[in-house]
DNA sequence: GCGACAG
DNA sequence: ATCTTGTCGC
């Protein structure tokens, strides 16, 4: 899994998107949604995966349901996996969403009790190149309501990250303030919200089952600090989950080739050993 | 043709 | 996404 994918590979991965495009649902579909303080909604969940720096290979995928509006973590599921597909503006969902799939049919399997009633997405949703960003991507496979939620534009159609967007964003002055993304088409792709005073907005989307203005109403209410709670968990306890792991003790064989797990250790056999940043 | 480009 | 501790400021 070096370098870019062959524009053939690229081919049939937008015809996948258009393909599941189909099943978007971009209206409120549940009870709560409707709810001025979202009476109803108890659980929410949020996603992520983190990288270790040089491999390119595995990643720590993460799931957790936090309660609503306490915000507080009921349920994570951090798991190491093979990544297959690399980074590609515009397919970030062939590189991610297989494991967060998973992860949402362990939780089902395992604890159905606590399915999240939505679930905020680390990306885009309907603001994306084909319409069809990571959040719509889960949103589909999984029917589950999801929401994209990005921490940096993405620039399609017409939309970048040029002066007058500065000064649009500059324009935010509250907590709470919105101003619409508007692509050459003419209808709104999505939110820019100021969440929590940070000076750097987030950009809402729809994914799947949620309408645009409940979307940016649930981010802002799930915010204690810039990146809404349940993405912000996630985010947090995949990157501790592989910091730890790198960091546990090791048991090298003492037995067949000498061969250390990691290349800056040089020889070493036999008894445990502990992994360090370098 | 060139540059931009979620994570 | 990742490399990175403490530190300056509200
Ligand atoms: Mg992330």
């Amino acid at each position: 899994m070096t370098g870019p994918p062959p524009a053939a590979i690229l081919s049939r991965w937008a015809r996948e998107q258009a393909r599941l495009k189909g099943g978007v649902v971009r209206e409120d579909t549940e009870e709560w949604q409707k709810e001025p303080s979202f009476a109803g909604l108890q659980r929410v969940g949020g996603v992520d995966l983190s990288y270790i720096k040089g491999d390119d290979s595995r990643a720590c995928a993460s799931l957790v349901v936090l309660s609503y509006p306490g915000l507080e973590v009921l349920y994570e599921d951090c798991r190491m996996v093979a990544v297959s597909a690399p980074y590609v503006a515009g397919f970030l969902a062939f590189r991610e969403v297989p494991f967060l799939v998973e992860a949402v049919q362990r939780l089902q399997q395992e604890e159905p009790g606590l399915k999240p009633q939505v679930l905020l997405v680390d990306g885009n949703g309907l603001l994306h190149h084909r319409g069809f960003g990571v959040a719509c991507h889960l949103g589909v496979l999984t029917d589950l309501p999801c929401i994209g939620v990005a921490k940096n534009l993405l620039q399609v159609d017409g939309l970048a990250r040029d002066e007058l967007h500065r000064e649009q964003i500059r324009s935010l002055q509250r907590e709470g303030d919105t101003f619409p993304l508007t692509g050459t088409s003419g209808s709104v792709l999505g939110m820019a919200l100021r969440s929590c005073n940070s000076s750097k907005p987030l950009y809402i989307s729809v994914g799947h089952r949620v309408s645009l203005e409940t979307a940016v109403r649930l981010v802002q209410s799930c915010c204690r600090y810039r990146i809404p709670e349940p993405i912000r968990q996630a985010d947090i306890r995949s990157r501790e989950y592989i910091r730890k792991q790198m960091c546990s003790p090791v048991k090298v064989p003492s037995s067949g080739p000498e061969r250390a797990p990691c290349p800056r250790l040089g020889k070493v056999t036999g008894d445990l050993i502990c992994f360090r940043r370098p």
